[in-house]
DNA sequence: TTGATGATTCGCT
DNA sequence: GCGAATCATCAAT
C-alpha cells in the first residue's frame, strides 16, 4: 500500500518526450487524487498516445482553441474535457509549451480508495448506501460493492474506461490544467509500488500490448493504444459506431448511404 | 445564432 | 447487439 502521507511524483522531465514515448511508460504506474473525501488511486493499464499537429485525431489538431489550451502548455499538467453531455476523460500533456501532445488515460486498476471510488461509481446507490449508514453500524457494514440496479459492480470495472476512470477518481473540469507534478497538487503520479524508476514498472516493455486507438475515424492505422497485455482492467475494445444520421423533419429523405463511412 | 456530433456508458431487447 | 442519454464545442450559416 502506497504511504498516505508522501507520494513520490514523476518528474517534469518524465513528460517532456512524446506521447507515444510517455503512454507505454505510464503503464504500471499511479494515478492518485487527493479529495476532501479521501485518496482514490490507479494502477494504470491503459493509455493512448494523441500527438497534436500531425494527429488527425487529436483535439489539437486544428489549433489551440479555449477548450483544449492545457495542451498547449508545459508538461506535467492534465488535460480534461467534457464529451457525449455526460462524460469527462483525462489527459496528461507532453512535451513543451507549443507542442500539444497528450495521453488519454483509459483504464486502470483502483488499489487505494475502492469503497471512495464504488461511492462515486453506483451514483444513486451511494444515496441508500449513506441512508444506511446514518441508520447506524449495521449499515456502515455494508459491501460499498454490492450495490447496483439489479447488478453487482465488480471491482474489475471501477476504473474501466475513460469516463469510468474519471468517475471514479472524481476528476471533472475543475481539474483542468492540474499539475501532477506539483507537490501539494490534489493529482499526482508516481511511480509503480515498488519500483524507483518508471521504466522499471510493471513486468516491462514485453508485457505491453498495442494497438489502434478506441473511438476515433481518423488516423485509425496509428497503433497508439497501449495496455498491459492480459490485464482484466484493460477497457473491451470497441470500434466506432458510426451514428445514424439525424433525419431532418421536412427534407425528405436523408443520407443513408453513409458517404462519411470508412 | 444554429446545427451536428463526439477520445462513452448503460440499460434494454 | 442496439440505441438513448445529454451538452460543450466548433463549423457553418
Amino acid at each position: 500500500m502506497p504511504e498516505s502521507h508522501q507520494q513520490r511524483r514523476l518528474p517534469r522531465e518524465f513528460f517532456d518526450r512524446p506521447a507515444t514515448q510517455v503512454a507505454p511508460d505510464l503503464l504500471g504506474c499511479v494515478l492518485w487524487h487527493d479529495s476532501p473525501a479521501g485518496r482514490v488511486a490507479v494502477r494504470l493499464v491503459e493509455a493512448e498516445a494523441y500527438e497534436g499537429l500531425t494527429d488527425p485525431a487529436s483535439h489539437a489538431f486544428r489549433g489551440q482553441t479555449a477548450r483544449n489550451a492545457v495542451m498547449f502548455g508545459p508538461p506535467g499538467h492534465v488535460y480534461v474535457y467534457f464529451t457525449y453531455g455526460m462524460h469527462f476523460c483525462v489527459n496528461l500533456v507532453c512535451l513543451p509549451p507549443g507542442q500539444p501532445s497528450a495521453v488519454l488515460l483509459r483504464a486502470g486498476e483502483v488499489i487505494e480508495g475502492a469503497g471512495l471510488a464504488a461511492y462515486r461509481r453506483t451514483g444513486a446507490n451511494a444515496l441508500a448506501s449513506s441512508a444506511a449508514r446514518a441508520n447506524g453500524a449495521a449499515g456502515a457494514g455494508r459491501d460499498p460493492l454490492a450495490a447496483a440496479n439489479g447488478r453487482p459492480l465488480r471491482p474489475v470495472d471501477l476504473a474501466r474506461g475513460p469516463a469510468r476512470l474519471c468517475q471514479a477518481l472524481d476528476i471533472d473540469r475543475s481539474l483542468n490544467g492540474a499539475d501532477v507534478c506539483a507537490a501539494g497538487s490534489p493529482l499526482g503520479v508516481g511511480p509503480a509500488p515498488g519500483h524507483d524508476q518508471p521504466r522499471a514498472a510493471g513486468a516491462g516493455r514485453a508485457a505491453i500490448s498495442t494497438g489502434p486507438r478506441v473511438g476515433i475515424r481518423q488516423a485509425t492505422e496509428r497503433p497508439w493504444r497501449f495496455w498491459l497485455a492480459g490485464d482484466d482492467h484493460v477497457s473491451v475494445y470497441r470500434p466506432l459506431i458510426e451514428r445514424r444520421r439525424t433525419p431532418k423533419p421536412g427534407t425528405g429523405r436523408t443520407a443513408e448511404d453513409g458517404t462519411m463511412q470508412q
